[in-house]
DNA sequence: TCATATAGGGCTAAATTTATCCGTATTGAT
DNA sequence: ATCAATACGGATAAATTTAGCCCTATATGA
């Protein structure tokens, strides 16, 4: 496992939220698991751009950080099921209030994020 | 400049926010320059972690996404000042809720930032 | 016997992001 | 003449994150 070389401060909430969210499919994945798409299966039909890898590697930062549980049933073949923990689950409503706040300015985003994609050529 | 290889696709609101929003110190330029820190030296002194060049990029980007507003007075030494544009300012809300959440849970975030942190030795 | 379903992780490469270093510019004060 | 204040950005290095490739494991059913 890869470890951090700079060390880091966290000054303050911000900062600290910044952290334990921080990787390109986090907040998607606490998503999706709060909509009931709780296997490791389930969440890469949802998140098809993402490999598997890169899901498991997220996924168990998320769990280091207290944020999901993973249950694991002794059955074959395997079986795993995600959850929120009751901290994760208090990051939902600010991830909901986030992803509308995306959808509400989606047209005008996506001119954007057109423009700027097109003057890096 | 830098200018991405892999196609981006944004699925959904959640996707575009994380676009225009993924980078290590841009919420951190928003907050502050919302509170009032509006020239490049001033925000440099409240993100004193960050070196003034990535500062720079970030606020382009920010710029560029149409986030925030430079005006740069043409006199000498030079005087530069940012404002939220009116996107920009939508995003405050959402951003300050981010932090008052940080800021509730915080002794149990550094907590678990603690542990994950002495695990990667 | 072989594919299928299911999930995991090591290792390496590539992409992306962040940091460092250094040079530019100008006025006014020492 | 030099330095401080103020701000910008190119080029390159380092750090970090993400992606790709490949191997493991086991029961069931064709």
């Amino acid at each position: 496992m890869y470890h951090k070389k700079r060390a880091q401060t966290y000054d303050c909430g911000l900062d600290l939220v910044g952290e334990i969210l921080y990787g390109k499919w986090k907040i998607r994945l606490l998503y999706f698991i709060n909509e009931g798409h709780i296997r490791p299966g389930q969440l890469q039909k949802k998140i098809p751009e993402a490999t598997r890898r890169v899901l498991n590697v997220q996924l168990n930062e998320l769990e280091n950080h207290e944020l999901i549980l993973k249950t694991i049933f002794p059955v074959l073949p395997p079986k795993v099921e995600y959850r929120l923990t009751e901290l994760g689950q208090t990051l939902i409503p600010l991830i909901l209030s986030i992803g509308l706040w995306g959808d509400k300015h989606e047209e005008r985003l996506r001119e954007i994020l057109k423009k700027t994609n097109e003057q890096r050529q």
